[in-house]
RNA sequence: GCUGGAAUCGUGUAGUGGCUAUCACAGGAGACUGUAAAUCUCCCGCCUAACGGCAUCGUAGGUUCGAGUCCUACUUCCAGCACCA
């Protein structure tokens, strides 16, 4: 779980302080299965007795980590507000559920950048950093040369304002060890490099490899449109449940050492289960749950499972979605985008309650979708987006599901 | 500041003044499967129950019967030169 660090191994650190730090910036309202990697390192770390911290970046968010493909949009300063609480909540909850840890430690490096003179800063910590090596970066050569989109100087500067949240931390808090993914090695690094030149102390990071889907080769999850949120207003309990059952066989493994707590002998357990029949997705089954119940609770997690249980084919499925109890469809609900029937005084058109529920973009979508054969009410295919009069389970595509109660 | 280029879907791209803006990737659906992968077929701006309608090539004007394409201004970016160090 390792791509790069600055130190000989795990040994060395338990030498030390046992305090680190990992940041996050507020640049969206809810975390992602890329940020959970490192908070999966980060919780690891905190059942061994080391101290954690979270950062979050309320002025590095205000100005935007730069990209190789081009310039940020600002986010406007009501919504940074708001996607800081929001992830503070996150990185509580995940953590203190992986590590049984109840307090953990949250600083906004807004704090101490609010009061900060630019001449000071230039002066005390602009001076350090050399342009050549600043120049030399990737996505600053990706950002700079023919056919590149450019870069401000805000976003250029952005890792002096990440280094300096490193240097304040490890004078204030004696906070000498930075988690962060791969892609922020470097700026994680400039901060090490300071504290070096400025206090002639030592520091050092830890960088987890960006997790990448085997078969496709690509990032994982941060996809835009597309990307796994932690926050269950954003994806679904069900669909983010879904997501990791729907994992191949070849990328399980690498994500059931990234996320979940397994020793390495229980990951062998699972995978020689897993390899005597793969068909029983034994791998897929104990991920999804696992990573799950981690991030919203194992109460929920199996409200998932048994919601996947009946509306799969398989053991225990209801073919006819109409037989499904109402207790269970209220229970379904908790994970499932939902939709109350009895609220609705006038008949609600199929296409309506699929659009306002999300789980259509635009009510073209459904037409196209219905056409194809890919809606259903309780289980038989619908011809017209036609008013929807009972209760049930609408279920689009593979795995997209509407609990109509 | 000067000169020359560039801006087309989430991404990368094609596009002699003329019919419906091309192709690929990503994404979605169907078939086949193990809710996997691979493969095949279809879809992939918005509205409408439907016939159909309305948009859209950085922004705003203009020329033209007709503009992604030509002209003008603006915005942003790139390159070279100059200026400044």
């Amino acid at each position: 779980m390792v791509a790069q660090n600055t130190f000989g191994g795990v040994a060395e650190l338990d030498e030390r302080r046992h305090k680190f730090y990992l940041g996050a910036d507020p640049s969206a309202a809810s975390l992602t299965i890329g940020n959970l990697a490192s908070l999966m390192l980060v919780s690891c770390l905190a059942r061994h007795g080391y101290e954690p911290t979270l950062l979050i970046g309320g002025a590095t968010g205000q100005i935007g980590d730069p990209k190789d493909t081009g310039e940020r949009d600002l986010k406007s300063l009501e919504e940074i507000a708001k996607n800081k609480k929001a992830i503070v909540e996150q990185f509580r909850s995940v953590v203190s559920r992986a590590a049984d840890l109840e307090k953990i430690d949250v600083v906004d490096n807004y704090d101490w950048f609010r009061d900060i003179n630019f001449i000071d800063f230039l002066r005390n910590i602009g001076k350090h950093f050399s342009m050549t090596q600043l120049l030399d970066r990737e996505f600053v050569k990706a950002r700079i040369g023919e056919g590149a989109s450019g870069i401000s100087f805000a976003e250029f500067s952005y890792s002096l304002i990440q280094g300096y949240d490193f240097l304040h931390l490890f004078r204030e808090k004696g906070i000498d060890l930075q988690v962060c993914g791969a892609d922020q090695f470097g700026n994680c690094a400039s901060g090490m490099h300071l504290i070096k030149k400025l206090d002639g102390k030592r520091a050092d990071v830890w960088s987890i490899p960006l997790v990448i889907d085997p078969v496709s080769g690509k990032k994982f999850g941060k996809s835009e449109g597309n990307a796994i949120w932690l926050s269950p207003k954003l994806t679904t309990v069900f669909d983010f449940y879904q997501f990791w059952l729907n994992q191949s066989d070849e990328a399980v493994l690498g994500l059931m050492k990234t996320y979940t707590r397994l020793m390495p002998e229980g990951v062998d357990a699972i995978m020689g289960a897993h390899n005597s029949d793969r068909s029983m997705r034994i791998a897929q089954k104990s991920l999804a749950f696992g990573v799950t119940a981690v991030v919203h609770g194992a109460e929920l997690a199996g409200v998932a499972i048994e919601a996947t249980k009946k509306l799969f084919d398989g053991d225990g499925a209801v073919s006819d979605f109409s037989k499904i109890s109402d207790a269970d469809l209220k229970e379904f609900g908790r994970v499932l985008p939902s939709i109350s029937l009895a609220s609705r005084a006038e008949g609600l058109s199929l296409a309506e309650a699929l659009v306002s529920a999300g789980l259509v973009a635009s009510k073209g979508e459904v037409r196209r979708l219905i056409t194809s054969g890919a809606v259903s009410v309780n289980g038989v295919k619908v011809a017209d987006s036609s008013e929807m009069a009972v209760t049930g389970v609408v279920k689009v595509g593979k795995n997209k599901f509407l609990v109509v109660r």
